[in-house]
DNA sequence: TGCAAGAATATTATCGATATTTTTGTAAAT
DNA sequence: ATTTACAAAAATATCGATAATATTCTTGCA
């Protein structure tokens, strides 16, 4: 007999197929590969993806939920659409929950809080400071950190929010990580870093508003300029 | 041939049988008929809603997107649980998040948001002040008034997060709505409503923390008072 | 006899194929 | 030009097949 081990498939965290279009959609998404307002035809993502109209279907209800995708009555789904307003309301109330995620954990963080926050910071440090930066590892890293940092923190809706707003505000990053802008981004790291470590509350949220505001800034630039390189065209 | 009025069905907002079985269900579950930790047989739930697995399956996945469900790999959904900490996080969070919506509404609401909050409290004021207060009467009442209070809030995202929040403390709030504890709510939603039309931030930020405050600790020793009554039958 | 491990069975979740309904695009007619 | 009728496309829902999980029953061993 010939048989079926079973393929098992993904190694992410996909139990389902349905989970495996939930991340594999979302991604896509936040990674600009699915352009805002793009219609989402069924049919077509069925042979894109591999999975039948079901997962599929699931996975977009998710992603509604979220604020990743907009479904319109009988009129199926769509991309979300991106807006300068959008993006000043995402950032505005990230720094809010972000600070006070970041107070909490300051308050209630333990030994192994600290650690898990030096250890991500120096991952963090070993791709900001090499040469050639890969997006992509400094992504995950930049991830890392920004988790580890709040992960003292015991609210978990506060933690969920957070997550939502974090990877919405990526998508608005990502469409700006072609053009490069000079920045010590690697200073601003550290100094948030140091003042979770010693303690310091105030500072720690200074900190991470800046930190914040001048991604925000950046990406609402970059932002402008497409839609007016886009209006020229037109 | 006679027929077909095509049923048009529900007089709720609910396009979609998706979208019928997503608001029932989430209606169910906060106002507790689907208990904590309940399981959610898709057969079962078939015949109870008279839908079809698909829509079933799409509106549960919209519900473990906004926390009212949980979903487990290859086990099928259950009734999010309930708990003391679950509560106490959410009231924070809503404290922080309501607060933040008030500020904003009372720097940029117009003479619409006025009129809202004015119209609002009118009617709930009927509501409470009469003899038989029908609760279902004054869910609708209260949603209503907090709602305009924040209604001139220019951000998405915080009047997402914050309708969320609302309903899953609901959930809670429902189960203690049998027991009445006296309370001069009433005296509660007029301070409120006049520090939102003083434009008086600061006023309004304390009244609000102070009804949820009130609110949650109520529920809260009914829920432990629940939970002890259990133990002894167990 | 009591208990644990394993196999057989039943239940249930998940998925894809098909059917139905709704919307949308196009062309003719008022 | 606007509206109406029709055809094509697409979204939604139902149904049935498959695979995973839970349950029950047996079997082996102390």
């Amino acid at each position: 007999m010939p048989r079926t081990y079973n393929q098992q498939a993904e190694p992410n965290g996909a139990k389902t197929l349905s989970d495996q279009a939930y991340l594999q959609l979302r991604s896509d998404i936040i990674h600009g590969e699915l352009q805002p307002d793009e219609k989402l035809r069924i049919e077509h993502l069925r042979t894109a993806y591999g999975v039948g109209a079901s997962p599929l279907r699931e996975a977009l209800s998710r992603l509604t939920a979220d604020g990743f995708v907009t479904a319109e009555g009988q009129r199926g789904f769509r991309v979300a659409p991106m807006s300068e307003a959008d993006l000043a309301d995402i950032t505005q109330l990230r720094i809010l929950l972000e600070k006070q995620a970041l107070c909490q954990s300051i308050e209630q963080g333990d030994d192994a809080w600290e650690s898990r926050i030096v250890a991500a910071f120096y991952q963090l440090e070993k791709v900001e400071e090499s040469e050639e930066r890969d997006p992509a590892e400094w992504e995950i890293r930049n991830h890392d950190f920004h988790e580890a940092l709040i992960a003292g923190c015991s609210s978990k809706w506060l933690r969920r929010f957070y997550g939502i707003l974090y990877d919405q505000h990526k998508r608005y990053r990502n469409i700006a990580l072609s053009t490069e802008i000079p920045r010590d981004l690697h200073q601003e790291h550290k100094e948030l870093r140091n003042a979770a470590l010693a303690r310091d509350g105030k500072r720690a949220c200074d900190a991470i508003e800046q930190h914040i505001m001048r991604t925000a800034e950046i990406t609402l630039k970059v932002l402008r300029e497409e839609a007016h390189r886009e209006q020229e065209i037109a």
